[in-house]
DNA sequence: CTGAAAGCGCTTACAG
DNA sequence: CTGAAAGCGCTTACAG
């Protein structure tokens, strides 16, 4: 493995002129600067981080912190930020918190991190509270995605809007008597979008003039297993719902599933609209609210490479992108009247 | 931020004597090592991996090379081999190739990374020749996930033989002409599973006697689309199959929802087996030939912290992890005869 | 059990 | 345009 030192003995120049020839720097002959990259590529040689990272205090490495379980969401804002940061050389470390929704995961400290990477992108924090103050005293750039740090630049959607046009999708077709499904009773993640769509839910109720039934409203986590078992109860419910609002494409889908296991025919009986535009959403004709994933990573990544910059910007920038309803064929007018019947699930079992 | 000279100021002890206590090395007292790990924590010291990495040539990281593309697969394999390498106290640096089958991709330069990881796991590869003959000469442990490459330790499963698995189970609810999706025909990732499994349909074919025909043999990229593009051309087929074998469930999932589209029952119409076991396959009650996913990130990253131990393997170890048939509800004997109909798509439309 | 010192491979003022 | 030298923060023989 040859360092700079075989580099500059082979040009026959200093290790000074080898660091500055090979980085690009002013103050380089031409002829100098060609030698030195001929030699270097000859030699084979690779500049060692360790070594660099150790003068400047610069890693070259972004570190990623996200919730994981390897999560569809997750795995895509991941891909568009991991783009984005390669092609500005940036090494990619992932901080998988090793978190499935519900069960426990690693806590993060940043402070540990502080010395590996030269900045962060946080997906889907804040985190408890120990843990976010924690963040703020990362003294390096830190970029949000999903919901935002006062004082963080971030990418965010509008989560209660998202809430409040899936909702009113709902009740524009007809529906009065409206679920919403999503959020996470014992709040692990201390993760607010379950509560901010949920919220968007209970204003587009209110917006109506229509009860706010505490009663409709189901926790779940974000999985498809989270709609599958909220199911139960939903069916159960005196005066169940017509529609469903799931706080993710992938809990709607675990409602579908367990509604058609019970015969109910969806939309007919049930009409369910989710969030995200998931991959899979098309395959289920899925009404959902569509968020752009990966660009949201993209972005998130540019404006944290940004910060990064000679001379980044004063004050932090939050971009909020925009989110589509996209209607397909799980909503349509409900079929019956609420509170004139019971899905009746015993009788067609 | 504090380094270990600050440590050692405080305590009146050499960074020597920091450096031993920290890391648990043997020869330091209990008295000194409680002192150092007290200052060290009031002072909020964290090690420098930069530093550390310089004259031990070390760096703590794990490199992970995947042809990513945010792929249910790839991020599987990823959150298993994530959680054990955390365990052990490696970081996780991600390549992603940033590929989605059937574009380009970055390539690949092990080289680049010798400095920067102590060993790599390597998904889904080998890759083109140029790019395999740089890995061998990566001089760190290599660990693949997915096809081998001789010297190197690896986990798989047995890739002829999911093929054959998933065709036998077609053969024995009676079909005898069965196409096969999957394979890229541009073959932009050396890609050798699918010509694997493809081979393994080839062979459970010829085991019961029956032609293998050229014609039911369609290309498709490993996704939802790869699926959903091949069934024109599989459709308007002279002599249609009555079942699938997909490469992927991904493929299966598009193959059928094109069906379906044209109005054909599954598996009335069309039986549909996959590979995977994907998260979502339960929700299209699709038979599939199940693998472990997580359960071979896990694997192979064992595997490659065992080469990282002071003694490791002389041998490389290569494990093939068991793949289960698991019959769900796209698979049903065939309603027709083959040669006495077509789908008769027009007609239905 | 502990310390002084060399050295890992770079970068960066500083001097010329 | 180029080089000598200090220094980044660790680890590791070596000596005591």
């Amino acid at each position: 493995m040859s360092s700079i030192t075989d580099v500059a003995n082979k040009v026959g120049v200093s290790v000074a002129t080898v660091s500055r020839a090979l980085r690009g720097l002013p103050g380089v002959s031409e002829a100098t600067r060609s030698a030195v990259c001929a030699a270097a590529a000859e030699l084979g040689y690779v500049p060692s981080p360790s070594a660099a990272g150790l003068p400047t205090g610069r890693t070259g490495t972004i570190g990623v912190v996200a919730p994981w379980a390897g999560q569809w969401y997750f795995s895509n804002i991941l891909a568009g930020a991991g783009q984005v940061l390669v092609e500005h050389g940036y090494d990619v470390l992932l901080y998988d918190l090793g978190g499935v929704e519900g069960a426990d995961r690693r806590s993060i400290n940043p402070h540990l991190l502080r010395k590996r990477v030269d900045a962060l992108l946080a997906l889907s924090l804040p985190l408890p509270s120990d843990e976010a103050s924690a963040l703020a005293e990362f003294r390096r750039p830190v970029t949000t995605i999903g919901p935002t740090m006062p004082g963080l630049s971030g990418v965010r959607i509008d989560e209660v809007g998202v809430g409040e046009k899936a909702t009113r999708h709902l009740l524009d077709l007809g529906h009065r008597r409206i679920a919403f499904v999503g959020g996470n009773p014992r709040d692990h993640f201390g993760y607010p979008v379950a509560a901010s769509r949920q919220e968007g839910y209970i204003r587009a109720l209110q917006a109506s003039d229509l009860p706010v039934d505490a009663s409709l409203m189901f926790p779940a986590t974000f999985t498809i297993d989270g709609g599958l078992s909220c199911f139960p109860a939903l069916a159960r419910h005196d005066d169940p719902p017509t529609a469903v609002v799931a706080a993710s494409d992938e809990i709607a889908m675990g409602v579908m599933h367990a509604a058609r296991a019970e015969h109910l025919d969806v939309p007919a009986d049930l009409s369910v609209v989710g969030v995200d535009n998931h991959d899979m959403a098309r395959l289920f004709n899925l009404t959902t609210v569509a968020q752009p994933v990966r660009e949201q990573g993209r972005l998130a990544a540019t404006l944290l490479i940004e910060q990064l910059l000679p001379h980044p910007p004063a004050t932090p920038r939050v971009v909020t992108v925009p989110t589509t309803l996209v209607v397909r064929a799980t909503t349509a007018p409900p079929s019956r009247q609420p509170g004139t019947a019971s899905y009746d699930i015993e009788r067609r079992v």
